[in-house]
DNA sequence: CGGCTGACGACCT
DNA sequence: GAGGTCGCCAGCC
């Protein structure tokens, strides 16, 4: 992380409008990973808050792609939610991100958003 | 106020 | 690679 200005400690209040300010700008047909955004929001050992935060959307946050967010080994999240799983590998093949036969995400490296600094601030 | 719960991650057998 | 452990900390009982 180059840019000072990410390392701001912001867990605490407003954590999750956090969270949804950095999956908002995750481009369409990328993904990045929990620990990425918890990074971004310089704590990087918050990854879970950053699963949990996207739990907790709704439908009034239709703009947050909490698709393109999956665990750093390049596969999908499910913890027992399979519906969701499936619904998020239904997502990101529309946007050309494919799974190969372990659901890992194809070409990964490739794909994950590098996360520019403007992202925050 | 105390305990529990995790869409996780790094590390260790 | 496949399991298990531990840390993390904001919400929700």
């Amino acid at each position: 992380m180059a840019d000072r200005d990410l390392e701001r400690r912001v867990v605490g209040p407003g954590f999750h409008a956090q969270v949804y300010a950095v999956v908002r700008e995750v481009p369409r047909g990328h993904v990045t990973t929990y620990g990425d955004v918890a990074t971004l929001l310089g704590s990087p050992r918050v990854a879970r808050h950053v699963g949990w935060a996207l739990a907790a959307l709704g439908e009034g946050d239709a703009d947050v792609p909490w698709h393109r967010v999956i665990n750093s080994r390049g596969t999908i999240s499910y913890r027992g939610d399979t519906l969701r799983g499936v619904q998020q590998t239904t997502m990101l093949a529309a946007e050309g991100i494919r799974l190969d036969e372990r659901g890992r995400v194809v070409d990964f490296a490739a794909r994950r958003w590098p996360y520019p600094s403007r992202v925050i601030g």
